[in-house]
DNA sequence: AGAGGCACGTGTCAGC
DNA sequence: GCTGACACGTGCCTCT
């Protein structure tokens, strides 16, 4: 993963690292006219003032004059530089990762390039998956329609990923996907989540309580249980949030919810 | 020129400015850049100090003299302050996209978000095709549904970040056992029991105190959830009362009673 | 009152 | 050459 860089951010970073202001010096920063949030901005035609002096500035060389209540604000300002500097590393670093999910793309894509490639194959899975599902749907709805027992009765549990079949009728029944740490089982809109988590993570259930209001989820009840080398918790959830205009897309969205839910939880606890 | 120049740029800043992340359908505003129309509101009085001089290059204002060779060398200047707001633009668009095809992101996540969630997202996304095709191929390899009314589930579940699978060793994991009505999950001495049973079936909690006796099992807690139609339990509990002289014969029997366990609860709510 | 985020202008370095 | 891509420093703005 940090490979990937390549020899031109490899450069960068070194750069990054190693040295911290020199350039400045030239730095004419230039100026700014036109600037937005606030305001400002000259208008066209008429020219007008801008730039303005301003040397305020900085850590200047030469030039000696008045330094004065520098430091509190130097400080202050190298911070700025600093973090700056933290959020584009990054940046960076996530751009790499996002790009190593991508298959088929150059390494030494480009930022845009990368964005864009992950545009196309999100869109591309979602597609697959939407017709994957709609395919399921409809073979489930003709099993049941034309020959009701007969056809479709195999592949009723089974790996991870698996819906115990025969529950679409009418009875309430469980869904269920499992991992080591995470099972969770869907029935209507509520969900049951067994949890186990060794060695004890610190902020779990902070991380679970987020992730429900992320995904707009009701927690009706929390067990916890803790020994010495591990815990484990049983949650029960309800999703409300998700408009039930048609059942069935419906019960699809809880469902895709409720596994993206368990799917972060999962990597959460594993990371 | 220069008033070209100046024109050139405000118009440009137009552009560039609509809308930073504009897909998104309320607000923002985005902060930044109160343009009206044409016009442009100025800041505050005293906003203006800000600007700075320095002169070294571009367009000044006003201040006739020098120009000369100035123009190639600007021209060209600008040129690039040009594509550079253009490429931003282009990349602000793309994350703007970006977003629009993740769900559950809130409306004005930042950038560093977007990239992390997408990243989650196709990891998921990739997961469950991953997933999907396995069912696939399974279901056409074999169509193996024997009795099956508890499939032994391995674990397992996500390919790249843990082998976790059968991790029992020392780690505390889940082995987990499925049907439609009882889900049970091991995890050393203790066990999680998900039940959901409808049409509600009156002396099922009777039942199931009375398996715990039988089986020696401390209920640790109990969680039940109503509706009208139907009745979700989660159970937590404890083997305590098998002689655990050899280890491995005892989570062999501890594993083995749950089972019994289960099917025998799962064997009266089907009945 | 302050930390984090964004877009800007700018210099630098690869590669058609 | 020139063109695009990047990282940097920097000012401003938002959210808390």
């Amino acid at each position: 993963m940090v490979e990937e860089a390549e020899h031109d951010s490899s450069l960068l970073w070194n750069d990054d690292q190693s040295w911290a202001f020199p350039v400045l010096p030239v730095h004419d920063n230039g100026g700014k006219l036109l600037i937005d949030g606030g305001k400002i901005l000259l208008s066209e035609g008429t020219a007008v003032s801008e730039q303005a002096a301003n040397d305020k500035g900085k850590k200047r060389s030469g030039c000696g004059s008045g330094e004065s209540d520098d430091h509190d604000h130097d400080h202050d300002h190298e911070l700025h530089i600093w973090t700056e500097r933290e959020r584009r590393k990054k940046m960076r670093n996530m751009f790499a990762t996002l790009h190593s999910l991508i298959p088929h793309l150059h390494p030494r894509a480009d930022k845009s390039s990368i964005v864009d490639e992950a545009v196309i194959h999100i869109k591309n899975m979602q597609q697959t998956l939407e017709d994957l599902e709609k395919q399921k749907e409809e073979k489930l709805k003709g099993g049941q329609s034309r020959e009701a027992f007969l056809a479709e009765q195999g592949s009723t549990s089974q790996s991870q990923l698996q819906p115990n079949a025969n529950a679409n009728a009418n009875g309430f029944f469980f869904k269920t996907w499992t991992s080591p740490n995470v099972v969770m089982n869907v029935c209507g809109n509520d969900a049951h989540f067994n949890i186990v988590c060794s060695p004890i993570k610190p902020g779990l259930m902070t991380y679970v309580v987020f992730l429900m209001d992320k995904y707009n989820l009701h927690l009706v009840s929390a067990h916890v249980a803790s020994d010495p080398t591990a815990r484990t918790y049983m949650l029960h959830t309800r999703a409300n949030g998700i408009p039930q205009q048609f059942p069935e897309a419906a019960s699809f969205l809880v469902e895709e919810t409720y596994k993206q839910t368990a799917t972060e939880l999962m990597l959460w606890i594993n990371s």
